[in-house]
DNA sequence: CGGCTTTTCCAAAGCGCTTTGATACCTTTA
DNA sequence: TAAAGGTATCAAAGCGCTTTGGAAAAGCCG
């Protein structure tokens, strides 16, 4: 069923029937209704390529989702995201497209994006410290949100982010205040803008007060569970082990509990763990009591208010063009005052 | 820059540099030579919509999530199936497109993708025991591939899945080797296909040894962490406790080991565990050795292998239209010989 | 060199939609 | 009553590509 068809069922032109769905007002009333109901009736929904074609707009948005070559890994948070924003595309009639691209071949991938027409704007995911992306986008004059900052950066672009400094500055100086002198960061890729963000917090804690750092306290890779674990392994066997844990992902601080329990180390007495926590639907960090303190930040709601802004900014109807979202730093039963030695 | 002008540019016909482009038999290579190469220096792509448009293909897949309303859940195995499709996707030439479908409105989102046209081919994910999305989408004449089975359904359609029922059905037997007699079943939710094989499996096992089936020891919900940690604390706080766990989801399987540590007792040795791990790449089971016993099957494989298995389809050279996978059983630390009473 | 096929290229139609510019038909107003 | 202004509809052009049906150019043969 094409408009051609519809139009000579109604015995109407194929512009008033256009016009009558998309709601035009030089149409008679009876006649839109007319329209309407043939329209539902008869399964009708406009092509979307034609329709992209002929206004110019794709009605879907791109989200780019970088993937190392050698770790074929997913970022978790993913799902999460990618949930929260389809819920804002759904209700504003847009598609979801989704490509992945190898880092090296970025640069093509964008021009290519650009050049086929198929979005009409971009997310880009997984910002780094220093990432071209950004000023290729605005070369391309490709609407576009990041889902984090980029340090690095001149240009001026928009984005939404959490206060990665301040969450980790904040956690770093509750352990402190418990006592904990000795604290390891299990970080994030640092090459990754939010993750350089946090270590910058930590450290800005240690200094403040007064703390020395320890190289060998702080670990940067990509966040998995078994790194949590392998990490947390050398780190406790060490001859000064750490008191405490700082933590980038869930996930990674899952398994650091399962160092501490296979020493038989209690988390919150022995060893105190915080974890950055992005709220993942399947992985609540706890029910009524967290397990983990933790600084909490939900990745679905960023995902939701990151393609309202890009909507918004596709349509010109743009005023805020950056988002600044504070972590919570949320209590639960994983810290305690640092052990006397 | 668009066909137009590279053909201005380039002083040849649209025809001639179209064909040029698109690998035709009837243009000197000379002359194709000379194309490519302006097209690749004036980054020249041609729009996908247009193409859409006069070819009568998309070249997108769509990939269609269930979304419940009220839990506002994302499988996390989501992340891994979709970035394994994604590679044969980029590797062929085909986007990915993704809508998130509230259960209540299937129909007419079917329905409405099938008419806008901008997919050539769906992902069904999910299925359910009875599933009305597959009678809609023969009706519909769409091709799709099914990641897992829907049992009630009379229909021959093409789908890939992993013997869940085999699969749980030896992780059954292999408990009860261990002289295991109270095994518990915490499943996903069993209105899934999948689950219910499970269940069908684990039934199986116990039968065939004369073991007696106990509804207290059989759970079925979404398989989060939390449901996990809270069905194993109500279970080991029974008079009679489980010794053994079956468990459909690492998730979920992190949460009994939760429960489990919080107890004292010790996983492999005073109760054993067996969980499917469907090889997130984020949550490996463990690096050398496995954190836990495990049905185990790549589902990032399963995604990559479902879009070959679709794209072949649309192609039509499909030959194969259902593929069944067997899950190892992989022995990690999390199981042994059940406690003498 | 004329007639034949083969090679190389082209003009124009068409994919399904939106949108511009016109055209009828009614009202209103001077 | 004629001119002016609305209202409701339409025919046709155009979005950027592919593809059909030719046509010109080139190569081959006797």
């Amino acid at each position: 069923m094409n408009l051609k068809q519809l139009s000579n069922h109604l015995k109407l032109s194929q512009t008033t029937v256009s016009r009558a769905l998309n709601g035009y007002p030089e149409v008679n009333e009876n006649t839109r209704k007319r329209v309407l109901e043939a329209a539902s009736q008869l399964n009708y929904s406009p092509n979307a390529r034609a329709k992209g074609l002929a206004t110019g707009k794709s009605m879907a948005i791109g989200h780019v989702i970088p993937v190392s070559a050698q770790h074929e890994m997913v970022n978790p948070i993913f799902g999460d995201f990618v949930s929260g924003a389809g819920e804002t595309y759904s209700e504003n009639g847009y598609d979801m497209m989704l490509t992945l691209v190898a880092d090296q071949d970025e640069e093509t991938a964008y021009r290519k994006i650009k050049a086929r027409g198929n979005v009409d704007g971009i997310i880009v995911h997984g910002p780094k410290l220093t990432d071209s992306r950004i000023d290729l986008l605005i070369e391309l004059d490709m609407p576009f949100v990041v889902h984090g900052r980029a340090t690095n950066s001149g240009a001026e672009f928009t984005w939404i982010d959490i206060n990665n400094r301040r969450a980790f500055e904040r956690a770093t100086r509750y352990l402190i205040d418990l006592r904990h002198t000795r604290i390891a960061l299990i970080n994030g890729l640092e090459e990754m803008d939010f993750a350089h963000r946090r270590r910058v917090g930590y450290l800005a804690a240690l200094e403040e007060s007064g703390l020395p750092t320890d190289p060998a306290l702080m670990r940067s890779e990509e966040m998995t569970e078994v790194y949590g674990y392998r990490s947390a392994c050398e780190m406790l066997d060490m001859p000064n082990p750490p008191t405490a844990f700082l933590i980038s992902s869930i996930m990674t601080a899952i398994g650091v509990r399962r160092a501490l329990e296979e020493r038989g180390l209690q988390m919150g007495k022995d060893v105190s763990v915080i974890t950055h926590d992005d709220d993942l639907s399947y992985m609540k960090n706890g029910s009524d009591v967290p397990i983990f303190t933790a600084t909490r930040s939900s990745v679905r709601q960023a995902g939701k208010q990151s393609a309202q802004m890009l909507l918004d900014m596709i349509n010109n109807k743009a005023t805020q063009t950056q988002c600044l979202l504070e972590a919570d730093l949320i209590i639960g039963s994983s810290t305690g005052p640092a052990p006397q030695a």
